[in-house]
DNA sequence: AATCATTTTCAAAAATTTTTTGACATGTAC
DNA sequence: GTACATGTCAAAAAATTTTTGAAAATGATT
């Protein structure tokens, strides 16, 4: 009968696809993890995983194991929480994966607050605007812009927030404000990279009329933040969501462009994996954020033209 | 993280309410599985048990906590069978209840055939005539005559065996042989006890209708295989299985009576826990004892008058 | 009421298991 | 081709679990 930690490791393994990133993850050697993974398929008398030297691929065997082991470690894990929920305690790990800007300058404060509340609990951020798979990343929950897709994913709307353009003053007064959507291609774009290619096409409405236009950029990366940073510092006309950018255009380092061309809103959403039922830590982190956001919202309210 | 073995333990001791008791269901000391309960607890940060110094019991918490632990726990111990299964083999414990009589005198040997075929699988018997709980008794397969009730419990029919009366030669040539079940009460009689009073009611029939006599017994015990013994030693009258005593009636130490007021018979039936699909080990035992039964009924076939 | 046979638990020692350490062969990326 | 990361190995070290022997507690029995 093998220990529970083994499974869970074999679990991550078969995510990963690596031992060494498993056991990264889970605060331990890889001799350690290759050794206990071993130690598993010892036991139960099966070679799990078929491998190379450089790549973990579950067996079929492999797979029908893990993936009811997975269902059963679900259920202890809900069985444990439920225990700690009986009794309101807020302790254990809260594992959240966010977007870089939002997460960084926002969010995170909100969340130092709410374990400065619950001094048990422990955070775990992961800041990153790649729309990486949640089982893969293993998080409780996942702040996304849009509308996710996945149907095995549950999702709570925090807010819906317009994408805005935005430039630093000094870019502004040098290279001119543009008036129309359609200028935007005269002038220095800073674009978001999501994937491999850049996310080109900037959203608009004229007269309600949906008006998209294609862009090529000037600096692109992959990381929202520092697509806020180049913007600060001049470097040209970023398209973010107004949550990123409130402070800044309050504070009148960055300045709105284009307010009439504004496109709908996109939402904001927390997604969370569907196999167990929230927590207690994770249904009360999910109302607190979304208490933050309603406070945001009359806070730093869209200026409309 | 905790282990699976003290999760399996917890779950026994809430079966047996007694830590000494699972501890030598699972071949351990009680200090080491008092040991491992109180790290499970510790672990969990919960007491699950309510503790006299005599007495085990489930705390509300405990109750909920092992109710998902022995769903995760069968879900586990099913995908690790299913690992095996799919390779064919047989290995593993299997445990089985049996009736005392048939079980030790002609399953038994049945039994011996199995594992002779299968040296891996290791077999672990629980002879008794008491229809005890299926999970306190933590067996696989359960032998036991008569419909059960359960509804949880899965069951598989091996045959339709007659009661019959029987006695020794010696006994009848003393006393006379009845010719109809109501003389029965003028003889000395002996009895199965089930639970904590004898099962005194003889069933027969009188031309299709059903005929209950009902008995005082010059002697009663909890086992079938006690009362058959004392038949062959001329104690008196016995009402068992034809499975029971077909080979010593056909080598001539016990006497047919009645046959002419044979009632229904009653089926012989595999038990065993819905909760999982039976692995191939089950499946193969239970197999191999519908043969045997099958095998059983050409040999010795009712002498019917 | 007192004894008896069990039961749970404890503390220290012993045994077992797991992790670390340092090394090596192998495959991938540049 | 070189540099780097990966999976595994063997021995040592560390941590965990089990045993051992004994003590305290409790329900049953006398």
């Amino acid at each position: 009968m093998y220990h529970l930690k083994d499974l869970q490791l074999a679990i991550r393994i078969a995510d990963l696809h690596s031992v060494s990133a498993a056991a990264r993850e889970l605060g331990m050697t890889p001799a350690s993890a290759s050794a206990a993974l071993q130690r598993l398929e010892h036991k139960l008398n099966c070679q799990l995983f078929a491998r190379s030297t450089r790549n973990m691929q579950l067996t079929e065997e492999g797979q029908a194991f893990i993936d009811t082991g997975r269902q059963a470690l679900s259920l202890l894990q809900g069985a444990s929480d439920a225990l700690a929920d009986k009794r309101g305690e807020l302790r254990g790990e809260l594992r959240i994966a966010l977007p870089s800007d939002l997460g960084r300058n926002r969010v995170r404060a909100w969340l130092d607050e709410l374990t400065a509340q619950a001094p048990e609990l422990t955070l775990r951020l992961y800041f990153g605007d790649q729309l990486d798979d949640l089982i893969e990343q293993n998080v409780h929950l996942a702040l996304r812009y849009g509308e996710l897709q996945d149907s095995s994913l549950m999702r709570r709307q925090l807010a819906r927030m317009h994408r805005v353009a935005v430039a630093s003053p000094e870019y502004l007064d040098r290279h001119g404000r543009p008036s129309h959507p359609q200028q935007l291609s005269q002038h220095k774009i800073l674009l978001l990279n999501r994937g491999n290619t850049p996310w080109h096409k900037w959203r608009f409405a004229d007269k309600r009329q949906p008006l998209e236009v294609e862009l090529t950029g000037s600096k692109s990366c992959n990381d929202g933040a520092v697509v806020k940073e180049w913007a600060l510092a001049g470097e040209g006309i970023a398209y973010k969501s107004w949550f990123d950018v409130a402070q800044e255009v309050t504070e009148g380092r960055l300045e709105l462009l284009l307010t009439d061309y504004l496109a709908e809103p996109i939402p904001l959403q927390l997604t969370y994996l569907q196999t167990e039922y929230p927590s207690h830590k994770v249904r009360t982190c999910i109302e607190f954020l979304k208490q933050k956001c309603l406070a945001f919202d009359s806070q730093y309210p869209l200026p409309k033209p």
